[in-house]
DNA sequence: CTTATTAATTGATCTATGTCAATGGCTGGT
DNA sequence: ACCAGCCATTGACATAGATCAATTAATAAG
């Protein structure tokens, strides 16, 4: 499995062997079923981790019990909870598998380890948060700017493939709106 | 004016005297009276810009004409457009000054050679890119969640003194609601 | 100072979206 | 294969927030 991830590795920078190796050294990979919990609000998110196979989502749950989800992460995504991992504070998000998946984790420690030693890894982890940051102003602007029709079609247009992957009330729960009101824009869309 | 910017560097990082000395040589203060442009859509934007003195906005136009604002900055706060920065394309957005300002640049390429010069620099720029995408998805989750007053409240709450320097209205397209629920929800809290 | 703009408030509607409730279709577990 | 429990859809209705219009208050310009 660790296979996937250095595929993922070689495909934006170059890594000897050695390098590899010694990011095979501190992976850990597991496997979740469907609907297990890789991170529960409250526990301390300690890793970086990437998404090897599956489709994992983020959410809060709010006073009334509803769940709002702030993101989906698919194959060759990274996920986690970046605030819980940089202040070492208890999360205020779940992250749950929505398919069997597997995912490779790397405690902070090594993390930081790998990236003080391999500057094309820190260059990578660098970029990616950058796009992050870009993605989610973003989707704030879509948030504040758009009606839910607007957001549903910018959704699909942005998630492709992997739309058809996610149950609806989770798609509606990211884009801030009820299922009911999301079913109602689909059929709109169909005519 | 480059005294504001080396007090802030210092209260973040160590830095020696040269090493001050070689970031003001290739520092650039720019003078802004109120409404004046810092960027305009359309263009790219090219600089790490600190704020020394004032207030900014940024903000995009949809396409009836409508300004929302994805973001305000004030002294000791950085601005800009990343997205543009990073992939070199024409920016969706536009950032003008609230207040008269003083902000000061520094050219992509300078930026760089600093950070690859300075390891205290490029650590502090990475932290403040991870502080600003936490805060960044902490505002998406509070979009998808709360109602226009709650909405406002955490707004007060987070931006503190700040928000008295801020016409409502802009504070209303921040929060994504009309000028006119904003007042309503001001009555409303008054009481 | 005086006037011209722009911003904030308020009232009267309108509308997109939420809420509640019922139905039928899938899906996963036994 | 069967049942139980989600999930998507649909309808009827409620409501937060938008829109439009008028008035007042605050700022800016001459």
């Amino acid at each position: 499995m660790f296979t996937i991830f250095q595929n993922y590795l070689q495909s934006k920078a170059s890594f000897t062997s050695e390098q590899l190796e010694m990011i095979n050294a501190v992976s850990v990979i597991k496997k979740l079923r469907k609907n297990q919990y890789l991170l529960q609000e409250g526990d301390v998110w300690r890793y970086n981790a990437f998404v090897c196979q599956g489709c994992l989502r983020t959410y809060s749950i709010d006073e009334k019990g509803l769940e709002h989800v702030l993101n989906f992460a698919v194959e060759n995504w990274w996920i986690g909870d970046r605030e819980s991992l940089l202040n070492g504070t208890p999360s205020r998000f779940n992250i749950d598998a929505i398919e069997d998946s597997i995912v490779l984790l790397i405690t902070k420690e090594n993390f930081d380890m790998l990236t003080s030693k391999l500057p094309q890894l820190n260059d990578l982890v660098n970029l990616i948060l950058q796009r992050s940051f870009v993605a989610s102003q973003n989707r704030i602007n879509s948030n504040i700017s758009h009606t839910a029709e607007e957001k549903y079609k910018a959704f699909i247009e942005k998630y492709g493939p992997i739309s058809l992957r996610l149950p609806q009330h989770m798609i509606a729960s990211y884009l801030g709106i009820t299922p009911e009101t999301l079913s109602r824009v689909r059929k709109q869309l169909k005519k």
